[in-house]
DNA sequence: TCAAAAAACTGATATAGAACATGTTTCTCA
DNA sequence: TGAGAAACATGTTCTATATCAGTTTTTTGA
């Protein structure tokens, strides 16, 4: 039985209440922790790349992770950004496709990564597992429909204001002035994942803190009136 | 035990071997069958509307069924069309959420219902189906982030030589002229699929039609020059 | 610690495609 | 089967936002 560090146990993750293996018991977890090796990737560096064969799942413990597909023409889209708990390449897995987009690290970062045969089997063998697998991919296949709707219809500013209140949602932070956006991101990759140019969107982020929705802390954007960020939204529901 | 007409038996169902139930043997099918109601529905009527609470899975048995999301201001968005074999509903089944899709059918459809209950007692005995429902949600996921992709990266042009060729992936049909769309769409609901006007689509239409990409008989087209389609797709890969 | 590179920002210009207007064809159902 | 309604088609105008070009600020690493 190969010898792990207590810190690298799933036990120890700080991000297992969030995973999918939530349900498991102690043993189970031990068994996991088995199969599984855990690496740490610096700011920029890549986990998998579109168009490599997938081998296991990525689960992270720490740290946020965009995931982008780049077009024929070389133009990147971030299609979703990952956080602890979450897993990553579990789509390819499944298919049997090759990774479909490309997941970097946007900041230093803790990722564990489990075998293929193990993970399907896992699957099989707990329902509460591919349960939570069901329930992850459910939840960002709406997340996804969302954002194809408003980039559909909805325009820039609208987008953005949209943005910024989702990433409050699972990046925010008490502050003084507000909440804080808890996320590194340049304001090239936040256009690229409304879909406008970066010009474009430095333009409504001045618009935004001039009309004193927002304010700006060097890059980290705080809320300081998400009432007013979210009727500009034109939210839905 | 209900008596079951023999036609709205699973096992006679036109669409089993390509749904999510393919893998279920004779006495669980019969089991199955049990524990849903067949209905049939008319071009234009709806199976559920966004902002409803979902009771059950729908799994349709012929006819093909478009997924719309409407923004708040009454704008429509195609998200996906469902065919034969397709489950709906499944999503928000297991996040507990509300509706966030209204479904209609495109032309006259069969499709069964089946509990809540039931389906996910199923998901949790038999992996075959939670492996097939994991398969499905994972390949819509792709699809839905190539959309996304394509929206942000493509003009309306490529996009709608992309939208065609999807299409004969998933309707073609073997004609004298070359590969026939064997599906009802008006020339508005195939603009919002791609996120364009529809003065802007049939634009487009005209200008392939006129190069000889395709034909038109009537309201459905025939794709002449898929490999000249696909060039102007301008696919990644 | 300082020079080079990257990112952020601002202004000017160009354009893809939305929106509007209007005519024509094709359904649909009374 | 024929009148009204949808859907289709095309020409024109207008605008949101991409693109280009340049300046300032921040970051990085030698």
């Amino acid at each position: 039985m190969r010898k792990i560090k207590e810190a690298d146990k799933c036990q120890s993750c700080p991000s297992r209440g969030k995973g999918i293996f939530c349900e498991l018991e102690n043993n189970d977890l031990d068994d996991l922790s088995q199969h599984k090796v855990t690496n740490t990737y610096k700011k920029g560096q890549t986990l998998f790349v579109q168009g490599n064969h997938p081998s296991g799942l990525y689960c992270i413990n720490s740290g946020n992770i965009k995931v982008t597909k780049t077009g024929a023409d070389g133009k990147e889209t971030i299609v979703r950004v990952a956080q602890g708990g979450d897993v990553l390449g579990h789509r390819s897995l499944f298919t049997n496709d090759f990774y479909t987009a490309t997941a970097t690290a946007l900041e230093d970062t803790k990722v564990c990564f489990i075998d293929k045969k193990y993970i399907l089997k896992l699957i099989e063998d707990k329902p509460s597992v591919s349960l939570h697998v069901i329930n992850k991919l459910s939840r960002d296949m709406g997340a996804a429909e969302n954002k194809l709707t408003s980039l559909h219809q909805k325009n820039v500013r609208e987008r953005l204001a949209e943005l910024l209140l989702l990433l409050e949602q699972t990046h925010g932070e008490d502050v003084e002035e507000g909440r804080k956006l808890n996320i590194k991101l340049t304001r090239e990759e936040m256009a690229t994942m409304i879909g406008t140019a970066n010009e474009t969107l430095i333009r409504f982020i001045s618009e935004f803190k001039d009309e004193g929705l927002i304010e700006q802390k060097g890059k980290t954007i705080i809320l300081t009136n998400k009432e007013k960020l979210a009727d500009w939204a034109n939210l839905a529901y």
